[in-house]
DNA sequence: AAGAAAATGAAATTCATTTTCAAAATGTTA
DNA sequence: TAACATTTTGAAAATGAATTTCATTTTCTT
């Protein structure tokens, strides 16, 4: 079994506050249109999200909210990263932790991952080539593609100095 | 979350049995430099897992092997997959519906999926210009790649006439 | 303000996977 | 071949992430 020794993440170039609260209007749009209701846990919870910078789980947004908050449960937590899935505003993942991880979307339209099996940092790619490979091969096979997942798994550049010699 | 409507997997070219024996004898000597036992249950398993065409859960290659012998706990099953993992004789996958798929291993050295969302199908496919467009990605993030994984989601020749019109 | 509907959160449930442990089987040694 | 140390077995229990339940609270109409 696969297992990651840490959790830091790579950094990605800078968020900006603009950008979190236009999210947030459209998370509105999407609770209103649905007949949901708009919370203040909702909100601070969807706040905390957005400001991700990673790819992060249920557990480790609660853990963070927690800090400042102590009165919003897991389970909301958890729901709202569900209802953030499902307005489009967050994307859901697992990688080969199996543990699902949400990442707020992204100006990229699809990216694919290296993920450090040393220190867990992910950092994502694009690569237009191989997306057309991928779908000449669908073709091939008779296949309308939906969507696809492509993860590379080694040692970043900060790791590969430690890695195992033997694989 | 996704979930396939069935688990109808694809055919592949003939198996025959002398290959599966082959490796039979390899599991053989694996369990044998490693100080563990051979056993009928480990034989038994080991024989109807190599027949496997397909990518098997521990559950679905239980039940198979009960309808002829009522004697194999699920434990066994569960824990020779383990072994044969182990061993290099099967690779274990997790797919979209995250349950543990093992596969004897293939001629191939590698290989990648497509997985119809309709029938659970899996075909097995091969690219090697993908997976040189892959290693270029790594080396240009300094990154050193240990493994992959690259799955195509979509609907199979069979079943993308009956696919949802809107994804 | 009142009522209908949805949200919350603690606790319970689910379900695949993994571990435990006492009994049985294996294989090595004398 | 008998004894013994070790491994294996399998039923049952444990684990742990994900999901659901349900009584209570909150939100959003009129």
């Amino acid at each position: 079994m696969l297992q990651f020794k840490g959790r830091k993440i790579l950094k990605k170039k800078g968020v900006d506050s603009l950008q979190v609260s236009g999210k947030k209007e459209r998370l509105r749009d999407f609770i209103k249109k649905m007949g949901f209701k708009s919370t203040r846990q909702r909100d601070i919870i969807a706040t905390e999200f957005l400001k991700t910078i990673c790819h992060i789980t249920a557990e480790e947004l609660y853990k963070k909210i927690s800090r400042m908050n102590k009165e919003i449960g897991f389970t909301t937590v958890y729901r709202t990263l569900k209802l953030l899935a499902k307005s489009g505003l967050a994307t859901e993942r697992v990688f080969a932790d199996n543990l699902t991880r949400y990442e707020p979307i992204s100006t990229k339209e699809h990216h694919d991952h290296l993920i450090c099996l040393a220190c867990g940092g992910i950092t994502e790619f694009e690569d237009t080539k191989i997306e057309k490979l991928q779908e000449a091969v669908a073709v091939e096979f008779g296949f309308m593609t939906i969507t696809h997942k492509m993860e590379l798994y080694g040692y970043c550049r900060k790791c590969k100095k430690h890695a195992p010699a033997s694989e």
